[in-house]
DNA sequence: TTTCATTTCGGAATCATTCCAGATTAGATG
DNA sequence: CATCTAATCTGGAATGATTCCGAAATGAAA
């Protein structure tokens, strides 16, 4: 399972010639402590400042989408509900309740070759996504 | 492959109580006929407008959530680009340009088990989305 | 230390979608 | 067929996450 990890993420930034400023570090910090949660671009916003004082709105908008766009987070894209960023780059579906928005990470071998989709559907695959949506754990004991 | 028609959604619509209006019709209408589009809400606004004249923006909004909701067909949402919606109701990767924003079925053998995740992972599924994104054929070939 | 492309900032703009309150209507009932 | 009412429709205003903008600040290379 490929994790994100601070080292790592500022390791991305040097060698895509992106500059390391104190913005930045306080949002990969705050990516980092909370991966398992599947953030959201004010809770970004929100850690990122207690670190940082200096970090605008604007700033964690246009990191997440560097980031994303660069392929070291990947971007879960909704339209009502905030965009979420996850840390977790392995094959898995994202299970998202309905009801609470937790987003559980489900892990599984990867079953769908993109080279089969490139030969018969001439598509070539760069990004995936993969979700279910439903009820969480915690979401049905509440409703019994 | 289980994909809408006109019949099946308009005996839906009666199954549920809901009312056939002549707004109702004409969405249906353009859905059907634009289903391998992945048509959007304007596509079907203006789709329906030529047939039935009296149908407005907000009614398709309000029909398309409605029929979503009742899972006559599918939602599949972004938050830049508009929201997309699907007639077919098998289990399918959406292959999504991200240059042209055209949506291709690519139907696939169903692979992972819902009852699994929901002893594993104590979820219950109720809808699907997986969506691999890239480059089309099309697209591809104007590159070169 | 100088330089400059990159990054940051705050506030305004965007735009798909939803909300609202009043008008209309499908379809059940007698 | 006429009446009735909950469901539906409407257009315009509101929403809210995200992007855009021009100006100010700054990382890091020379």
């Amino acid at each position: 399972m490929k994790m994100i990890n601070k080292e790592d993420l500022i390791g991305q930034l040097k060698e895509k010639g992106l500059k390391i400023t104190p913005q930045r570090l306080a949002i990969i910090n705050a990516l980092v402590e909370n991966r398992d949660a599947h953030p959201g671009a004010n809770l970004i916003y929100t850690e990122a400042r207690k670190k940082a004082k200096r970090v605008s709105l604007s700033t964690v908008y246009a990191t997440l989408k560097d980031f994303s766009e660069n392929g070291l987070i990947k971007q879960l894209e909704f339209d009502r509900m905030e965009n979420r960023y996850d840390g977790n780059l392995s094959e898995h579906i994202n299970l998202i309740c309905k009801r609470c928005g937790t987003i559980i990470d489900y892990n599984l071998p990867p079953t769908i070759e993109p080279k089969d989709i490139a030969r018969k559907a001439g598509f070539v695959v760069t990004d995936a996504r993969m979700e279910y949506s439903g009820y969480c754990r915690d979401c049905l004991k509440r409703t019994k």
